[in-house]
Order: C-alpha cells, then sequence, then structure tokens
DNA sequence: CTGTGGATGTTGAGATCTCAAGCAATCGGG
DNA sequence: CCCGATTGCTTGAGATCTCAACATCCACAG
C-alpha cells in the first residue's frame, strides 16, 4: 500500500537530510567552538531578549524556540546557572514562570551573534541564488503550515 | 563589520529554522513510537541495506550517513546489543571495521519503512508543490556542495 | 628495518534531549 | 464552596551526542 520514493524523490530527501544536517551541525560546532553555546540555548537568548522587558513565559518561549516544554526548563536551568536568565514566577498565575534575560545573558549574545551570523550567511545564504532564498522561505513556509495545522484537532 | 540579516533573510532563516525542526522532530517521534528506532539509527539501516552484501566499512558508513565516526561507533554498538548489525575486522586492513546487517535487522528496517515513508510523505512532499520539490533538492545539493567544499583545504 | 606520521575506530566523561511521572495552582460544574 | 479535570512547569532516568584522549594499525621515508 505504501507510495515508495521514486528515484527523484529519494535524491530529493536526502539532499534535504544532508544539507540540514551538514549546515546545523556546522552552525552549532562554530558556536559553541566560539561562545560555548548550542545552537538551541543560543536561540532561548534571542527570543528573550526580542521580548518586552526581555522577559517571557516559558510556555511563550517553548513556543517560540519551537521547544518542549521539557527541553526548555532543562536549557533555562542550564542558562540560569549561567547567570544568563533569572526565573520569576508570574504574580497573576502562580504556577507561571517568568524566565528574564540578565544584563549579563544579553552581554554573552551580543558577543556570540555576529560570528553565527557570519556562519548563517555563510553556510546558507551565501551559496543560495536571491531566488533559491525566497523559494527557501516559502517551502519552510509551507512545512510548518502543514505541520501546525497537523496538531489541531481535525473536527 | 558584521552584515546583519534583513528583515526578509530574518523571516526566512527562522521560517527554515522552524520548519527542520519540526519536521525532523516530527519523523522522530514517529519513529521512535512505531519502532523504537531514533531516525539516526533507521538511516545507519538503510545505507546498510543498500550496500553490496549488506555490509560497510565503518568509515564508508560514517561518510554516508553524515555522521562522526563516534557518533557512529555508539550506534553500532546500540545496533549490535538488538542483533541488528554484527561487526567484523577488515580482513584486507586490520585497523578496519566491517559493520553487516543481519536478516533480524533486515527485517526491523523492513518493518519500519513503510511507516516512516507515509510520515516523509505527509510531512514534507505532499505539502508542497511539484515545483517547490524540485527546488529543495536544488537548494539542498547546493548547500551541500558548499558545505562540503569548505572541508577541502584552499590551497 | 625502523620510526614517525596519518588513518581507523573506540572509549569515557560530560552535556543535552526525550519521555513519563509528578507537583502545584487554577478552572469550572454542581 | 468543593472536588475533579486541566494547565504550567519541573524533575529524574535513560538514551544519544559531542569532544578529546587513546590504542591500533598502515604507509612510507630514511
Amino acid at each position: 500500500m505504501t507510495r515508495w520514493l521514486d528515484e527523484d524523490e529519494q535524491r530529493t530527501w536526502r539532499a534535504f537530510l544532508g544539507a540540514t544536517r551538514l549546515v546545523f551541525d556546522q552552525l552549532d560546532r562554530e558556536l559553541q567552538r566560539d561562545s560555548s553555546l548550542p545552537h538551541g540555548y543560543y536561540e532561548i537568548l534571542v527570543r528573550l531578549s526580542e521580548a518586552p522587558e526581555r522577559a517571557l513565559r516559558m510556555s511563550a518561549l517553548a513556543d517560540r524556540s519551537q521547544s518542549s516544554r521539557s527541553r526548555l526548563s532543562h536549557a533555562v536551568a542550564r542558562l540560569e546557572e549561567n547567570g544568563w536568565v533569572r526565573r520569576e514566577t508570574c504574580p497573576t498565575d502562580k504556577r507561571g514562570q517568568i524566565a528574564r534575560l540578565t544584563d549579563e545573558g544579553f552581554a554573552a549574545l551580543a558577543a556570540a551573534a555576529p560570528g553565527h551570523v557570519d556562519g548563517v550567511r555563510a553556510h546558507v545564504f551565501d551559496p543560495l541564488t536571491p531566488e533559491q532564498v525566497v523559494q527557501l522561505g516559502e517551502i519552510s513556509t509551507a512545512l510548518v503550515d502543514a505541520l501546525q495545522r497537523s496538531d489541531d484537532p481535525p473536527c
């Protein structure tokens, strides 16, 4: 019953697998080497830095960084040890926790960002033509839409 | 000095991050749920199943599955415990190890494959137009080329 | 023949991720 | 007001990944 991938689809799928693995491994390595920061943690800092007051509810932060609650909890715990994030209980809902970026955290992010952006340019944008960049954006959006819609109950 | 990402580039990059994270997390979850196999291990079985005699040198296997030697070593050790892969020393080079897919391993792969292919179709190919699938292939190839070339010494 | 450098894999420690279980606070129907 | 269901987040255990150190073997120059 299964519709197997034909030869072209195979090639495409494997190229995609290879590209994403190579790109993210490379960026992770660079970020780790230059800033002792895994990419996931970098992203948490970015999202916090953009939020008003540099603070977000854990759940909101999880959504914006496509992270599971559990992963985020562990990650923030580690960032808190580094003094880059502080946790506060939400005044209106005592279940809630608010993660707030500290000045040290902001400084760490500011130090890491230029190198990381260079890496993203070098490994993603530069190898692509402008049209391909546009296409990549559209493709990614389509995939995200498909997967997020599939979370919704179908009725 | 850093050329920051403009607004469009930001959107594209974040969509790409989100899409890949959602797609691979989803496929990983499905594979784990249905076959108790992380995606990386599944890929090792696939590569072995395609090789002549269903066997490959560790280094060749590492190259084809975009995996580090260390990761592969741990993974094959785990697959060997399951009885899905066997390791033999290479007759012509005593440093070398040959990983060979067992019949049980092949059966496990055969059981996992249909569901996984369905997932790939559902989460990657179906949401895209045929043109986008072609574009995705070209983009991925370009990224792979750029990163693999950058490994080579520049002189 | 020998020793040095390179290549192949493995290992162990530490970090991160996942899954499931758990706790605490809130919500909502009765 | 009260209790069961739900939400928000954390925790612990187990699995995987990374990095660096290591042991082994090959290749080749001297």
